[in-house]
DNA sequence: GTCACGCGGTTCGCTATTTGAACACCGATT
DNA sequence: AATCGGTGTTCAAATAGCGAACCGCGTGAC
């Protein structure tokens, strides 16, 4: 690994569960020397990517990845423009629903909004899901790059639950079908009692960027309401896609 | 320079004026070899720092720079936590309210919320405020860790204008003003015709991490409205203070 | 058509940067 | 005061980065 992925390695420690750590924590975490940790810490905390707290000397994000972040949001605004499309599919179907953005090999949860009712799925922002084990990446797997797809296709599938596609042919099988369907269907392949549907968000050139999905309880869900969310769901994908590329259209 | 620090700088150069960069626009403006550009910038990929559109070959930045404000927001929500103390600002003013936060020497412009009037001032998200020429920087001056003050007083002093403060003893003089005052005052430092206050949003320890600054078009500015105001927005930084650390209290 | 230019991308020997074990430090805790 | 858990520093050894020169491709001039 090179110098650069060490570092934004180091960046990828920090998540909402553990936004902060110390030296020592984070170097064996990450398994480099302390040295080499601190110096790499030092390099992003001088462009304000990290920050020391000045009293417990623990290291977090800084500033800098929030200013990179606004740079990008304002000519991609990706969130901002889903939000009301995430939160009318929410209503209408009253499930949990959630937004995610392909990165690195995973797809990166960008938005949630939950179901009102009190058994509803929850997710978190900011949590990777396996494109081969959640709906959301079966639906991306439909218009991935083909880099992506053979990548998956050809990587380990770990198995969460039982019924977890695991064999290239099972989940090649998934990926037929609801690119036929136009949506995606997850049958707790990725949390046992859950059921969701999800598709894909299209840019220009007919390649996924993300995903939009809704997530049930396997008790409320039934052969018609999953035809019923997962039309909902693709309307409001391409109503997306249609906005964010087109513009009009 | 170190390798991390040239990656950074790369991520850096991304704007909103402009958003992407081909591989030789980009090597040139930061004066790297091509090479180097480009194998920097593959790093930068493979973990989604940045991306690069597969028709125009040209590089813009990634979804990972998201993930990691996102992360970063949820237990630092600066942001979501103002919002609502700079739209009050802004409504009792009538003028254009802006939130800054410090990094890696300037102050980054964080959000903005703009007046109704017609004739009134323009700030953009993600512009950087220099510490010595505006009443942000010297509102944040006036509680900065003494480094940062230290590395500011004998830094060159760029002039903006003919007003700007550019020698260390009127640029001390208008910090100490200020610290008595509660708030900076800034008169046509940065821009002709432009009139400001602002005010240090403190962390625990009483070090500034950001400002609040309201600016009018001189015309509408008399000594009496800029007490006024300055109160104001030293009420505002101080509630968002407490409400950041505190919690309570 | 073809020539030359500009562009993205790649190669490979040289060298400077990074590395990490060992060490120094500082503040709590016993 | 001695031990522990942690941050931060040093320096010889080695690894990773460097960049001039290179390829291949598309484009526009002539």
């Amino acid at each position: 690994m090179g110098t650069v992925g060490k570092a934004i390695f180091l960046l990828e420690q920090f998540s909402t569960e553990q936004p902060e750590y110390g030296l020592s924590d984070l170097a064996q975490k990450v398994s480099f020397d302390k040295a080499t940790t601190r110096r790499l810490l030092v390099s992003l905390a001088e462009h304000g990517m990290v920050e020391q707290d000045a009293e417990t000397r623990r290291y977090r994000l800084g500033p800098g990845v929030s200013r990179l972040a606004r740079i990008r949001e304002w000519h991609f605004p990706l969130q901002k423009m889903c939000a009301p499309f995430v939160r009318d599919l929410a209503r209408e179907t009253g499930e949990t629903v959630h937004l995610s953005e392909y990165s690195a090999g995973t797809l990166l949860t960008v938005q949630v909004e939950l179901s009102a009712r009190a058994n509803r799925v929850n997710v978190d922002v900011g949590q990777p899901l396996p494109l081969h084990g959640t709906a959301s990446g079966i639906a991306f797997l439909t218009c991935a790059r083909p880099e992506i797809t053979k990548a998956c296709f050809e990587g380990r599938m770990e198995a969460f639950t039982r019924f977890t596609h695991t064999s290239r042919d099972a989940l090649e099988k998934a990926v037929n079908a609801a690119r036929a369907r136009g949506y995606s269907r997850g049958d707790q392949g990725f949390e046992e009692g859950v059921a969701s549907v999800a598709a894909p968000i299209l840019n220009t050139d007919g390649i996924a960027i993300g995903t939009l999905a809704v997530a049930s309880p396997m008790s409320r869900i039934d052969a018609e309401t999953t035809e019923r969310y997962g039309r909902l769901t693709m309307q409001a994908a391409e109503a997306i896609a249609c906005q964010l590329n087109g513009g009009a259209a």
